[in-house]
DNA sequence: ACCCAGTCTGAAACTTGTTCTAGATTAGCG
DNA sequence: CGCTAATCTAGAACAAGTTTCAGACTGGGT
């Protein structure tokens, strides 16, 4: 169910690079997710309609379909965009705290305030990301490693994270979704999640004593 | 916007125990919260339609639109419904671990206990919670309060919390709300979804200093 | 150059959430 | 009882996500 091209009537046209993918397709789906980007920039979630994308791209409807076979795929697919884009901006400029969990919050305080620039755009991608179902878990746990990668690059450079610091990581992740997801919906303030990421954070010094 | 049931011409039929609200009505707005969980149970968010919640409740669909203003409205409604009778049951056998973060911990595993019962409705009450937008703040916050006021109940019968304990707080409800998800799209199991509210709980010892 | 399989297009159809309307029912009140 | 405003019902209509289909187009192999 997760990876079966293997049906002689081809089905669809994943993201992976492993498919081959000529260049006029790789350019359908660029400017697919352009067009997606655009709209969701404009007005959220319900601004981005699967005839307008389609229309913007230049690729008719059933195409779209078949590139990304829903809405929530082709938001969770601009997400996992972003967020490539964003990790790269991050490794650039890393965080220069001493504290491992001083640099988790300032990395992800980063990503919240580009957030805040597009919320619009948030709102689209996060919305998709927390209402996917099964049919895009696979696209989703793309999505959640590349998170994963951030908080850990953050961390440090120390080596294989040990298991209690990837349930850290993973509640950290928990928090910043959902944390997100009340700022959108206006149920919390831009403050009140910047509280949150901090304490949540903490979470990291128990797990990293050796350094006191 | 929240709040104005002035209009000459009547609107809707909040929740709220503020209107009148006669007996057909009571009974009608059961029926439907009923129907409803009916329903979810059986399929999941999907499953929950609208024609028929109204059909199986016995009401014109447009009744179903008066009294809940959509499908989100709905199943976060259903799920306030289904909190508070978690939060009555809860008050009768509180745990009785001597540790607060063990207690928060173990109440909370009976409440994903009570949620693995019927993975469907939870899967429709949670997608709903997470996917709802500012138009139901209120709703969800409501839903929040109630939340919080479980965890606070399991944290002991100390006086006003901390605003440190407040975030500690907001923070496992995060967690919770997002590692349910994570349990329901099936990225994470049972056992996973176990250690990540034990390790979030532990941000309450941090707030609690005075007991080691 | 020709052919085949796979792809893309344009347009219609289908599904389900939401809105609207006209007429029947009900609740309260003098 | 009889009136009036509000509510409820049945059903059509509309909106946007999704599916389907016939025909045009493309790319690669012979």
């Amino acid at each position: 169910m997760t990876t079966e091209p293997k049906s002689p009537t081809a089905r669809a046209v994943p993201a992976g690079p492993s498919l081959p993918l000529t260049e006029r397709q790789a350019a359908r789906r660029r400017r697919i997710l352009r067009a997606t980007e655009e709209l969701a920039s404009r007005g959220g979630f319900d601004a981005v309609q699967m005839r307008e994308v389609a229309e913007a791209a230049g690729v008719a409807l059933g195409t779209l379909y078949r590139y990304f076979p829903s809405k929530i795929h082709l938001l969770v697919a601009t997400m996992q965009d972003q967020l490539e884009r964003l990790h790269g901006t991050l490794r650039k400029r890393p965080p220069t705290d001493t504290d491992p969990a001083a640099r988790v919050a300032r990395t992800l305080m980063r990503a919240f305030r580009a957030m805040q620039r597009e919320p619009h755009l948030a709102d689209a991608m996060v919305r998709a990301l927390t209402f996917a179902d099964r049919s895009v878990s696979a696209e989703v746990d793309t999505v959640s490693r590349l998170t994963t990668a951030i908080i850990l690059d953050a961390m440090g450079p120390a080596g294989p994270p040990t298991p209690e610091q990837l349930s850290a990581v993973r509640v950290i992740e928990h928090t910043w979704h959902s944390a997100l997801i009340t700022w959108l919906s206006g149920r919390a303030s831009i403050a009140q999640v910047r509280i949150d990421i901090e304490t949540v954070c903490r979470l990291i010094r128990l797990t990293t004593p050796q350094q006191a």
